[in-house]
DNA sequence: TCTCCTCGAGATCT
DNA sequence: CTCGAGGAGA
């Protein structure tokens, strides 16, 4: 329909803890940039960690208070009253930050008002960079149930009184900021590290990696002393546990079909469109191998689950 | 080994 | 929106 779609100029969401930034949060009138309006602005400017400057400004709407925001917020009508309207403070604002990398809390909401208002006005496009507070938890913080702001806040025993007030979400953010740039150095000591950890996690689990604790195996069982290689989703259950439950009878996984896979085990590709009604590279691969006379069988699904299932006692736990 | 793709599931902002 | 799981191709 109109701006909300494409925001084509946006900058990138970064993982990165500079020296200056600015943190920003707004309170609305709801959740839609379209519809909604903007009712308070508050930033401040951070140098290596202090704040050295800030903006604070309530907006007054178009349209009244309804009580829900009323409530979230404890502004009211009357505090609107005489405040600047939101095309002249939307100029200040976007010449207060700058070029600066923008902080907030889930900061995208609050980017995508800020930079439609930029359109209506036909100022330049917000295109800054920005670090989101709540992208970060929830990387460092995987275990939390939720990654609210209140939520991250009271993991680090931050106080939230007051809050969903600009101003004051502002402080709180800079404080969860803070906390998780501790925690993140803790963790991998350099951005480059972190990113290193994450290109190791986004290849996923290697097979040769999935290890056994176990040292005495039944010797009867198909997958004993075998490679076996899978390819296509499991219905039933993940790769990887799939995989373990080999290792523990005693056979080796392995991630591609090469000339000692003794097993290949068939997983569903329908929902691939790419792969729909085709075979695998692995299963090609596979096929050749058994015509050239290798030890290699390949197996579907079901008959993977009725070995696993006849050797039960072999792997489950405990 | 690395880069890029698809899909579904699940949060968060006022 | 972001992420995880998985796959393909170079």
């Amino acid at each position: 329909m109109n701006s909300s779609q494409g925001r084509i100029n946006k900058g990138n969401n970064i993982i990165e803890f500079p020296h200056e930034y600015i943190i920003f949060d707004l309170e609305t009138t709801g959740l839609d940039p379209t519809y909604d309006e903007i009712i308070e602005i508050g930033a401040v400017k951070v140098v290596d960690d202090k704040v050295v400057d800030s903006f604070n400004t309530l907006v007054k709407p178009k349209y009244e208070l309804d009580d829900f925001i009323i409530h979230l917020t404890g502004i009211t009508n009357e505090m609107l009253a005489d405040a600047p309207s939101i095309t002249e403070v939307i100029p200040k604002f976007i010449n207060y930050i700058g070029n600066s990398i923008l902080v907030g809390h889930n900061v995208n909401f609050d980017i995508n008002f800020v930079y439609d208002w930029a359109e209506k006005l036909n100022l330049k496009p917000i295109s800054n960079d920005f670090i989101d507070t709540m992208r970060i938890g929830r990387r460092l913080l995987p275990e939390l149930k939720h990654h609210r702001l209140t939520d991250l806040a009271d993991y680090f025993s931050i106080s939230t009184d007051g809050n969903h007030r600009s101003l004051t979400d502002v402080n709180i953010t800079m404080q969860v900021y803070l906390n998780l740039k501790n925690m993140f150095f803790n963790k991998y000591s350099s951005v480059e590290g972190f990113n290193a950890v994450l290109r190791s996690f986004k290849h996923g689990i290697k097979a040769r990696d999935i290890k056994t604790d176990k040292t005495k195996f039944n010797e009867e069982n198909p997958f004993y002393n075998k490679y076996v290689a899978i390819t296509g989703t499991l219905e039933r259950m993940l790769r990887k546990d799939a995989m373990q439950i080999i290792v523990d009878l005693g056979g080796y996984c392995e991630d591609n079909v090469t000339a000692r896979t003794n097993y290949l085990i068939l997983g569903n590709n329908d929902y691939n469109p790419i792969l729909r009604g085709k075979k695998s590279s692995k299963l090609i691969k596979a096929e050749n191998l058994k015509l050239n006379g290798n030890d290699i069988e390949i197996m579907s699904e079901n008959v993977f689950y009725d070995i696993i299932d006849e050797y039960k006692e072999e792997y489950s736990k405990e």
